[in-house]
DNA sequence: ACTCTTCATAACCGATCGGTTATAAAGTCT
DNA sequence: AGACTTTATAACCGATCGGTTATGAAGAGT
């Protein structure tokens, strides 16, 4: 598409990532060639292998740059003040936020673990710890030893049916679509999700609503 | 690998079948070539053309051949007696059960999601309805007509949220596993995240769990 | 001005891709 | 026995795959 020009080092492995991630996101390693990768960055398919050494090395690139979105947004500070309930939900909301505005993390996330973790496997700290489970974690002690909750199940758990309750409306869109004739993409149909979600968990919990809904 | 033997029409056709599941489920579309389809089912490519057409061909009869296994599970009748939190519970553990089972129907699922469904969409009809869906909705209305829960939200989110929270343990294996640090393959933290998501549904119905645990 | 590293292009490589052609043996029907 | 359909094999096809070689221009250091 657009040509490079004649010399432009920080543009040129730009362009690269950037194509990187979206043909890889939409597609898979397999699915997609360095020809149109570079063809798509407007450059040689030369430069691909002069910046990130091979095929395996741009696909590593771009599951960092994406990964470094989530923590981005996932370690922004909570409002201090607020009741564990909002808290809570704001998380989720959060997450669930994340997910619906990031398709491609959601699709690099599937990708690799279709591939069973392979790469993720030949890299290590390619993916960090996810920052929302300390969030949650701080949540939880401080409710718990308010008194406001009783439950001492492991948060990890807790945390990964929320993620669950997020995940499966982005991730399995198009059966879904066909299984339970929602249209998962449709924002009002999204935020019901969330809503209900958000229920679900503080009713575990044994926790009211949030000031919104519950006088 | 094991030859076909002069003529036996059935059985080639079942060893490119199941080879297909195996490899398609394992590495999606573009990331198994037909000459090892053959290899592992131990015959000519050309047999491969003969029974499917193509190699998206097979990939549809793969995809129907692993959804009837799905619908085979969640069609089987619920015992009538049961208390209504049984019942939820019951259908739960059978969809969680599956899940953990048929590990390839959970990999043709996403890449067929990944796909952004458009074998779906060129097939219709491949995928039915999900018969789990009537069966909750069945649960949920007698509930109901008894005074049992109180709440009237679209059953098809709850599904969703319940599939949810069932998938998310098979389909982030490998990254769950690096995010929060649990063997998601283990099967005690597999029945320890079904329990909860059970604890869960249950909860936010306002149900008390059936007589195993609740005295 | 001279060298040396970096950024870039075009042409090309062997291997593999999905799919086809040519051919024939095994079974089936009359 | 002879004709015809079905099941099978091997060899091959053009296209494309990921990756390399050969080459040289643009910028930096001296």
């Amino acid at each position: 598409m657009t040509t490079c020009g004649p010399r432009n080092p920080g543009r040129t492995r730009g362009n690269l990532l950037r194509a990187g991630i979206r043909l890889f996101a939409s597609r898979g390693f397999h699915g997609v060639g360095v020809a149109e990768i570079v063809s798509e960055a407007g450059c040689n398919k030369r430069m691909l292998y002069h910046y990130f050494g091979d095929k395996e090395g741009l696909y590593v690139a771009v599951l960092q740059a994406v990964y470094a979105r989530m923590e981005q947004v996932e370690t922004a500070p909570l409002p201090p003040e607020a009741s564990t309930a909002a808290m809570i939900c704001e998380i989720m909301q959060r997450h669930f936020h994340f997910l619906a505005t990031d398709n491609e993390f959601v699709k690099l996330l599937l990708w690799e673990n279709l591939n069973e973790g392979r790469l993720l496997a030949r890299h290590p700290g390619l993916l960090t710890k996810a920052p929302i489970l300390h969030q949650l974690r701080t949540i939880l002690e401080a409710a718990q030893s308010r008194g406001e909750i009783t439950a001492a199940d492991d948060p990890r758990h807790l945390l990964i049916l929320m993620i669950g309750m997020c995940f499966i409306h982005f991730s399995n869109q198009h059966t879904l679509r066909q299984a339970v004739d929602l249209d998962m993409a449709d924002p009002h149909i999204q935020a019901e999700g969330l809503r209900l979600a958000q229920q679900m968990v503080l009713a575990y919990l044994g926790l009211a609503p949030p000031e919104a809904n519950g006088v």
